[in-house]
DNA sequence: ATCCCTCCATACGCAGGCGTATAGTCCCCG
DNA sequence: CGGGGACTATACGCCTGCGTATGGAGGGAT
């Protein structure tokens, strides 16, 4: 063997996931090295072998989220478009209901200041918008159209976890619907 | 005269200003009473003489920034609707082209744990879609498409500066003009 | 058994931030 | 001109956070 392979990161693991645990519950200023130690029940002295310092954690941090955004966006991006309105569909039913909308709150705070952060962001929004401009193209509508439609699907997603607006869940989804009704119809003229 | 008024507040307005200004440009992290004081060529023993605490200062920019933004708002809602549609085209070129979406930003961040912050921002997001939804109302819409509608063009205005899509200017602007004949089209089915 | 490598604890120095105490300056009012 | 209130500077104590230095503890290999 050349080397004895996967024991090394085992710890530097536990930092890293419960970084990214208080980052997504608290925010980009609560990581801080004692803060972390605390939780783990342990000691600086810990992190500061795993690690060369603070931003080298932030940087392990972006990496580990990018490369988990991009790989499911890769996943989906794989299979066959059979029928994009459907897909469409159920893109929103599945961001509809689900709650990890909290990371990308915590990214997009994170990455206000932190150049590293902010180019993880732009890739991901850039590869999201892109597989949803896809699908609206094979729903066979222009370049340009397809993307407007694109934005506007994913902007109305930030938008509700980004905004403060509270409103009934069942009104929320039957908006979801006519939403997605609105986004698939044919502009009335050309 | 029952107070001398008008004499007191001088000084302190200008520690309000420059908070503003530092959370504006650079965070919620950065309203630091140090850092104000050196921006203010001041020391600290001035800011304590017109605030209690750092607390008293950021509830006075909250409540600046909500009393602002409310009498704004006010005062579009006064006028008379006479064209909705074009008061929707309206709003969204003004949006277009204003560079104040930085405040809301800072605003949003600072409110993600600050309690005071969050309701002045969940205030100023419901007025701001109330009036949106008022103007589609006023274009005949019913009640739960012209929500809609309002809340799909605020999600998009806001969604346009909470990520990071780098787009060119130009077809940034078609898309508004094309997103401006898709939220006023109406819905092929009932 | 011992040596070494990995991993962690303890202790330290330094910087910056909050809030207080106290003394000083300026200016208006009498 | 003398006093007092409004405002500011200085100095201090305390805490928290970053990063380093150093001394272990434990376990695998020879």
């Amino acid at each position: 063997m050349v080397r004895t392979t996967t024991k090394k990161p085992l710890d530097r693991d536990a930092w890293l996931r419960k970084a990214l645990d208080v980052l997504f519950a608290s925010g980009i200023s609560q990581i801080k090295v004692e803060v972390l130690a605390r939780k783990l029940k342990l000691t600086k002295g810990s992190f500061y072998w795993h690690f060369k310092n603070r931003d080298e954690l932030l940087r392990s941090m972006v990496d580990w989220w990018r490369d988990q955004q991009l790989s499911f966006l890769a996943a989906l991006a794989a299979r066959q478009v059979a029928d994009p309105a459907g897909q469409i569909k159920a893109v929103i039913d599945f961001t509809q209901h689900t709650e990890d909308s909290h990371h990308d709150v915590a990214m997009r705070e994170f990455a206000r200041f932190n150049k590293v952060a902010a180019q993880a962001v732009a890739t991901v929004d850039q590869q999201r918008v892109d597989y949803l401009a896809g699908l609206f193209r094979a729903a066979d509508f222009t370049e340009q159209e397809a993307l407007l439609r694109a934005r506007a699907l994913y902007f109305y997603q930030v938008g509700e976890y980004t905004t403060s607006l509270a409103i009934d869940p069942g009104l929320r989804d039957e908006l979801a619907e006519r939403q997605f009704k609105l986004l698939i119809c044919r502009p009335l003229d050309g």
